[in-house]
DNA sequence: CCTATACGATACTGTGGAGTTCCGGATCTT
DNA sequence: AAGATCCGGAACTCCACAGTATCGTATAGG
């Protein structure tokens, strides 16, 4: 969908399809909103100033645009080259505590939750989901993870694939289902209540610093409070 | 709501309200299978074999009927009587894997699921939820993690308030957002992966050791196949 | 047996939203 | 400027479902 099409016509104004993104970007806030169900065409056309039968000429209906909107929102994962490097494994991961970054995977667990109900009718759409939700966190999770045993910080024998899924999931859970905030405090206590620990750190060997709570060392990149 | 009438009438038939529990019953299989917005009364009604009429009776509206029904279901949770001894933690939570044990709850988390389009008009049916889901199992895990503690099988450093939502909140996302099954194979791997090893178990103390993978403590008991 | 009540079934009404159609105006091409 | 095409807006149809009303029947008490 949404591919240009073959024939382009020659006269008149062109077809541009100029507005397909803001569209899309209404589909998402008004879904993330009020959830697919409580979703109606009509607000999402009065949200992005256009007219319903301007939808309808661009998506047969209200489920492929919606389709559409989520898949056009796998923007901005993490990539490797943005991921922090402290030095330590816990620096790494708490550095991913990012107000930005965070208030954007909760707009994201909103739009989910919103599409829960079409879930068991389009079982691609949770793939779908799980992508843009989850597997972004826990595939940066992966990687700092193996970066950690690479240098020799933690044992190559922990389970780090089930390890890296821990922390996004139970994130998504608690907005999702339990609707309360995931707070800077939550992920701290998960990443020195289980992460580590599991990892063979903290308790586990307890660097014995036992206050590395601050711990950001000398190359911190972090950035700032982005 | 259902609260025996204060009147009660002596003619006819008695005001029995007897079949509120198949009502109820078929309310919830309908909102499993179909999510709340999906559900249509007559749905409930002919599952129920009773007349859309009878449910009006009794409920004022669909939202009424739902919440009492999702209300209702409360019943079984674990009692701490029930909860599996057999010496070691990994054995108790092991135990607790049992066939009749995980269908029931993924029958919940459908339900739940069906629920969810619910949850931001409703936010006390999130609390509902959240208890007749996650928090019997969560308790259950901390109650076998505190007697472990007790019995000086782990550190009473260990945070096992945090730990022990770490299986039910992963299973639930699983099952919610992922529609993967929570097999027992996946069990496993969360208890051996991350909860053994955050609890200085498994991984942690045998750092040196290496090679205590499959390590099933001597009297693993776990239940038969109940 | 008679009567009152609750029930199941079914027909009905009202409403909200999906999807369609039409039109005037805007914008680009030539 | 003229013509072609797209757009926003609004009016329209159609249908599914919430909720209501009616009726024949089953059952229990008198």
């Amino acid at each position: 969908m949404v591919q240009p099409d073959s024939h382009p016509p020659r006269l008149g104004r062109k077809r541009d399809h100029t507005r397909d993104p803001e569209i899309l970007t209404a589909a998402l806030e008004v879904l993330a909103e009020t959830g697919f169900d409580g979703m109606t065409i009509d607000m999402v056309a009065a949200r992005a100033k256009a007219g319903k039968a301007t939808l309808y000429r661009r998506w047969p209906s209200k489920s492929e645009l919606v389709i559409d909107a989520v898949a056009c929102m796998k923007q901005n994962d993490f990539e490797r080259s943005h991921l922090p490097d402290t030095g330590t494994l816990r620096g790494d991961l708490v550095a991913m505590i990012k107000p930005r970054t965070m208030e954007e995977a909760e707009k994201k667990l909103q739009i989910m939750a919103g599409l829960m109900s079409m879930l068991s009718a389009a079982p691609e759409l949770a793939d779908a989901a799980n992508n843009a939700l989850v597997r972004p966190r826990a595939e940066a999770n992966l990687f700092l993870m193996q970066r950690a045993i690479d240098r020799g910080e933690i044992s190559p024998d922990c389970d780090i694939a089930t390890l890296s899924i821990v922390s996004p999931s139970i994130a998504a859970y608690r907005v999702l289902i339990e609707r309360k905030p995931v707070d800077r405090k939550f992920l701290i206590a998960l990443i020195d209540g289980v992460l580590l620990p599991a990892l063979g750190l903290g308790r586990g060997a307890e660097v014995s610093n036992a206050e590395a709570s601050n711990a950001v060392p000398s190359n911190a990149v972090a950035s700032p409070t982005t």
